[in-house]
DNA sequence: CGTTCTTTTGAGACTTATCAAGGATAGTGG
DNA sequence: CCACTATCCTTGATAAGTCTCAAAAGAACG
């Protein structure tokens, strides 16, 4: 458990920086939906379009906490990195999702673009005038915490309590769940394998072996590293053990 | 990872049940501080006090989530069990802890009392009401829910990456953290190691021979099983890495 | 087209789980 | 009050799952 190799990784992690950004005139109206979250979920608030480059930084830990993102596209990886280096991903958000209320005052952990991402911001201070003045935007942003507290609720059981393989399965069907798959089912992950592994609480070598055991018992597909299309989904709902 | 003890230990949980159960006259108080939550964290909202025998069930997995909970006196554990039995407590609530808002429309997980508890009971309709209508209270359970996902979101950093001593030493300083002391420092733990080994993602066996290693390194001094008294912080904030 | 990063695969090591058993503790009933 | 019993806790020996180290093929990028 040395994770040498997250130092290494953590060390020559390009610092590559915001590359666009612009005003947006209205109010957003949501992105993709999510079928945890009602399917009125935009926040109707206004707010800003960001653009991040691939691997580049949208908020440090232990920064100030004044904004909350939706994901109009890419992905985003939050995650926390230990003074040795060995890094653990909490959370994912893709399309349609919202990240940024992770701490108390500060950030409690940091957030990266995981490819070219587009998000809408919206600034903490409107973001609490609208919850103090209760209705809809209250209930919202209330839901959408319960949301990811729910979701985080499951990860612990899943790190504390499953196999390699149980873990894996698990996060393909969260992920065919949460993202709009290709034409045919391709399921599409925007996140490298070392992304997937310190999500999971494993290492790269440990998934690599596992897909390419489920891949060669003829649970899944892989066109490339990138993409894969499920074939036995009961396969993996056993393994997952998830009503999903 | 076969967990066939945790499958008789599932099976022979005591099924008493809740033993009194009162009316509260006024609009209670809030209890213990947390130190991660405003001092003035009552609710003020009407509650009604019940209690529940140790090892009882408050509410099951898949049952209606109708109230919000907060603990007066004695310790609960937030768990799901697995089909073959293996057991993960994703949450202990303490004095001064709320709980009961743990899914969508359902409750995700079961809670247990641990020891003798008293809860007060907060209808959730007219929790719903107060946060509609805005102000302090629709505040208060938004902060109170973004707490417990930053530390539902510590506690993946925990299973995903620290090694056991790391997660003992982790669980300890939270712990201190988390209750008053007694006199002279002594930490009272109300959970047993089978409940520690199952939210820390480890079995009984590794949490005793952990904490035995502790022991006779001198980190931490045991009066019996359930008391103890910590010695060495440093020590066990230098494993846990954390700034506590 | 060399360079760097990612992914895969293999061999061996190590942390933690499993199995087993004895001792401590608490609750129960005589 | 004390034996009885069930449960909890601890410790040891062994096994298993995953990690570490190593290397090579494949993809991305200038």
């Amino acid at each position: 458990m040395k994770g040498r190799d997250q130092i290494m990784r953590a060390l020559r992690e390009p610092q590559e920086h915001q590359v666009a950004t612009r005003r947006e005139p209205g109010w957003l109206a949501g992105g993709a939906a999510d079928d945890s979250v009602p399917a009125d979920d935009a926040l109707h608030l206004p707010g800003r379009i960001c653009s991040f480059a691939r691997g580049s930084e949208i908020y440090a830990e232990g920064s100030a906490m004044d904004h909350l993102y939706r994901v109009v596209s890419g992905a985003v990886r939050i995650c926390k990195v230990m003074a040795d280096g060995r890094r653990q991903i909490v959370e994912f958000s893709v399309a349609g999702d919202t990240f940024g209320l992770d701490g108390l005052a500060m950030h409690g952990f940091s957030a990266e673009a995981i490819t070219a991402t587009t998000l809408v911001c919206y600034p903490r201070r409107q973001l609490e005038e609208a919850v103090r003045q209760g209705g809809r935007v209250a209930r919202l942003v209330e839901r959408m915490t319960l949301n990811r507290l729910v979701a985080a609720q499951n990860c612990i059981v899943m790190l504390g309590r499953k196999t390699a393989q149980e873990r894996v399965a698990s996060f393909l069907l969260e992920m065919c769940q949460r993202t709009t798959l290709a034409n045919a089912g391709v399921l599409m992950l925007p996140m490298s394998r070392y992304d997937i592994a310190d999500h999971l609480g494993l290492t790269v070598e440990t998934v690599s072996r596992v897909l390419g055991a489920l891949r060669r018992e003829g649970a899944l597909a892989l066109a490339d590293a990138q993409n894969l299309r499920v074939l036995d989904r009961s396969r993996l709902r056993a393994l997952s053990e998830e009503r999903v």
